[in-house]
DNA sequence: ATGCCTGCAAAGCTTTTGCAGATGC
DNA sequence: GCATCTGCAAAAGCTTTGCAGGCAT
């Protein structure tokens, strides 16, 4: 029951807001871009436009509702706010992305802060490598550089 | 003499290249938008184009000269490549960036890497927080969300 | 002289915004 | 019924690209 998080949000419950969430909860561990979410809009025969997509992302995001990335490739991608948080690895071949946590690293980005003498917000640590799983193609998903993205990488 | 930095990168010697360089070179420290540094090429009576700009620091990049950075706000930044890596500190308040090194956080990152099956080949890591400094105005310069920058941060 | 470079302008991509109509409460 | 929300289309912002002329070697 989707609908609770988005009164609790103060946002209206409203069929592209269900449907979207629905859709990133669908996809629990994923990544996705708006054109992404919108893509699946569009199977599910939901006549929703790209641009609410945004609204509603940029509303959730605001709400706490997930949380927006930019892994390299200048496109947004959105992940639903589990609520602990983590940082991410992403594979150069395959473009999947992993999370984790390591509580050393945290902590000792606190002690960088505090010699640099910063109070700490928050911070943004993505990995990037190659995962060495049988089923990843080795030909590039996720590239550095200009903008070089394959649109079909997990589906 | 930057000249010789690009015979070695193979990249003929060139006003603009010589220029950008310059800049660069002049801005130690400091992180450049591509507007910025065509803007420092405006005020030294520069005739070149911004897209001058864009291609030779992709050229650059690809060169290994320069680094490229995604500090949240939509526009990249670009550094002179020191030689030895090193994160940034962001300060949202000032936009100040610290560049700091802590070789327990690039351990453990080898470490989460392994752990997870990946051969690690580059990583980010950006601290947002406000640093304490008696003459950081408190308004806010770099912000994440929606893009949203103050052009003139940094004279 | 030749081939790499540049400036200009136009296109490209992701994301945002304005507005009139639609919908939730 | 009213305020909020949505779809469409157009705009905005950053970055890239095409092309004809210019410059380094």
């Amino acid at each position: 029951m989707q609908s609770n998080d988005l009164r609790k949000a103060g946002l209206k419950v409203t069929t592209p807001r269900v449907k979207i969430l629905d859709i990133l909860a669908g996809s629990e561990g994923r990544h996705l871009s708006a054109e992404d979410i919108y893509r699946q809009l569009l199977e599910h025969a939901e006549d929703i436009g790209l641009a609410t997509v945004y609204r509603v992302l940029t509303q959730f995001e605001a709400a706490g509702l997930v949380e927006r990335h930019h892994f390299e490739g200048g496109t947004a991608v959105f992940e639903l706010n589990q609520g602990e948080h983590h940082d991410h690895i992403v594979c150069m071949d395959c473009g999947r992305v992993e999370e984790f946590m390591d509580c050393g690293i945290e902590e000792r980005q606190l002690d960088v802060a505090k010699r640099l003498g910063f109070d700490i917000a928050e911070h943004n640590l993505i990995l990037y490598g190659h995962c060495k799983k049988p089923n990843c193609p080795n030909r590039p998903a996720v590239k550095r550089g200009p903008r070089d993205q394959e649109p079909g990488a997990g589906t």
